[in-house]
RNA sequence: GGCGCUAUCGUCUAGGGGUUAGGACGUGAGAUUCUCAAUCUUAAAACACGGGUUCGAUUCCCGUUAGCGCUACCA
């Protein structure tokens, strides 16, 4: 039989990214899995914006998420920038849709308004902590008279919704990976609907837009479960049809955590950059939760997107975290490109490391510090080799322990990580950190130049960060830490 | 702390009541090569623990432990 055989009813299935900052391998892993699923049941794929949260909304992350995905191959079948049936697809053009929502839940009797201060809120969960009680709203707004409700409205406090979770029984969910899950109802917060801003929480919008579009099957992430009855009560409160639940496993880090950019390149953006080919990266994240047929092909790991969306089973998918295994990607990587035609490898380099995008900036820099075309090299090596660890004879400043210079360093990371990609900004989070820690700001740029470019002497460093963007910037000082920590001090 | 999820080599995984527990990455050794890769051969390496059920459990059940997640007017 195959694996399309049963492939009987239209399926409907999504993503829903938050542009906060780069697109995440986080959101790539579910988007195929999401995009598998729909490709094997000739169903609909859906890339939705959960951009509610105005508070981390980063402007250019919506593009660079379409980019990522794209570049993947994962396209989508409906979404902001190519639009659908069901849209709009970009959560901050529904914000109506969701007020009526909450209105509608406010009318049943399912939610109510809370006036709560957040220091009040603040102060009720210190004391449960301190008592060793789950932190959890206590319900105070829930006996407001209709009275209390208008005054406080009438002095322009607008308050939140939350929704009324029932104080007895419980809610249980089948997750098709796992089987039945059951929560008891005082273990489920009373979860903020509509935030005081007028923008829904999460689990509004998501209820809402699953069910006003259609999805099928919500494909997602483990750290849902918790929250999944939560999800499961307002299905039920608007009275509509439950969609099916799969919950993946959460990619972790070396030390099983969930996957982190302290940890881990997370970004797509680095991947592209570093020169990872996406047939590679999506092969490596179909090896993930196992979905593939171990005979596949005679049991080969190496296999395309179509495959996949051939032979892929998701009820094979296991549930415990994968590691996110960087040195096996890069070995699938190595397979990859030696698979290449020599045109077509020639072709990916011109297209990234040797592209004139990428070397017209670099000759600008080095133009006025080279006497012979030959020597182009000798300052730019570091921005075309991979590996530029220097020795501690060129990292260390004078007069600072080895110690007290990895933690800076790792202080650079933090600031750097927080910085927009651009000159001003990178210079004024280095210096403020400088500042900070006491550091001069020669002792301060010189270490960054000396990890970056594994030299003391280089073409002026923050232009020369631009060039190597911020994704590899931080992962080659991240990588120069790991290294170093891993190395024992030397005797003196 | 509470609730939930998870548990096969270091990592990704296959398997399943009786197996020499298989493969891949990585690691070691060897071959090949002017070097380095690649390639080939080869080696070491795992069923978390304790109880059941059973003639027999790594596999089924229960518990423990550990890891992870959630516990926000973030998603």
């Amino acid at each position: 039989m195959s694996p399309l055989s049963d492939s009987a009813a239209p399926v409907r299935v999504r993503i829903a990214p938050s542009p906060t900052g780069d697109p995440h391998v986080g959101t790539a892993y579910i988007g195929l899995i999401n995009y598998l699923y729909a490709r094997q049941r000739n169903g609909q794929f859906v890339l939705r914006i959960e951009d509610t949260d105005r508070t981390r909304f980063v402007p250019t992350s919506e593009a660079m998420i379409f980019d990522s995905l794209r570049w993947l191959g994962l396209n989508w079948d409906e979404g902001p920038d190519v639009g659908g049936p069901y849209g709009p697809y970009r959560q901050s053009e529904r914000t109506e849709i969701y007020r009526e929502h909450a209105k509608q839940l406010l009318a049943s009797g399912h939610a109510y308004r809370c006036f709560c201060t957040a220091e009040k809120l603040e102060a009720d969960r210190r004391q449960q902590i301190a008592a060793k009680l789950p932190p959890r709203y206590p319900g105070t707004c829930r006996a407001l008279t209709a009275e209390q409700v208008q005054a406080h409205l009438a002095a322009g406090d607008p308050g939140v919704v939350r929704m009324c979770v029932p104080l007895e029984g419980s809610t249980t969910f089948t997750d098709e990976l796992r089987g039945a899950i059951t929560f008891d109802h005082h273990n489920v917060d009373d979860q903020v609907l509509l935030k005081s801003d007028g923008y829904p929480t999460y689990h509004l919008a998501n209820v809402v837009d699953d069910h006003l579009m259609r999805i099928t099957d919500v494909i997602r992430a483990e750290e849902w479960i918790s929250s999944t009855p939560k999800h499961v009560l307002l299905y039920q409160f608007f009275g509509w049809e439950l969609p099916r639940f799969w919950h993946m496993p959460l990619l972790r880090n070396q030390d099983k955590s969930k996957i982190s950019k302290r940890k881990n390149p997370v970004s797509l953006i680095y991947y592209r950059e570093a020169g990872y080919l996406p047939q590679a990266v999506i092969n490596f994240l179909g090896l993930l939760g196992g979905g593939m047929p171990a005979d596949f092909n005679h049991g080969t790991e190496k296999f395309t997107l179509d495959e996949m969306a051939q032979h892929f089973r998701h009820e094979n998918i296991r549930t415990g975290g994968p590691v996110f295994d960087l040195t096996k990607l890069k070995w699938l990587n190595g397979e990859y490109l030696r698979a290449l035609s020599l045109d077509d490898f020639y072709a990916a380099l011109r297209g990234t490391i040797l592209s004139d995008s990428y070397l017209r900036p670099i000759a600008a820099l080095i133009q006025t510090r080279i006497e012979l075309l030959s020597q182009f090299g000798d300052l730019t090596g570091f921005l075309l080799n991979d590996n530029t660890h220097p020795p501690e004879s060129v990292y260390l400043p004078k007069n600072r322990t080895r110690e007290e210079t990895l933690a800076f360093a790792a202080e650079q990371i933090i600031a750097l990580e927080a910085a927009d990609w651009q000159p001003a900004s990178i210079e004024s989070a280095l210096k403020r950190l400088g500042e900070d820690k006491q550091w001069s700001v020669k002792e301060n740029f010189m270490l960054v130049r000396a990890i970056l470019t594994g030299s003391t002497m280089s073409p002026p460093l923050v232009e020369s960060m631009i060039l190597f963007g911020k994704a590899r910037s931080i992962d080659r000082l991240r990588r120069f830490l790991e290294t170093e920590k891993k190395r024992p001090a030397p005797k003196a």
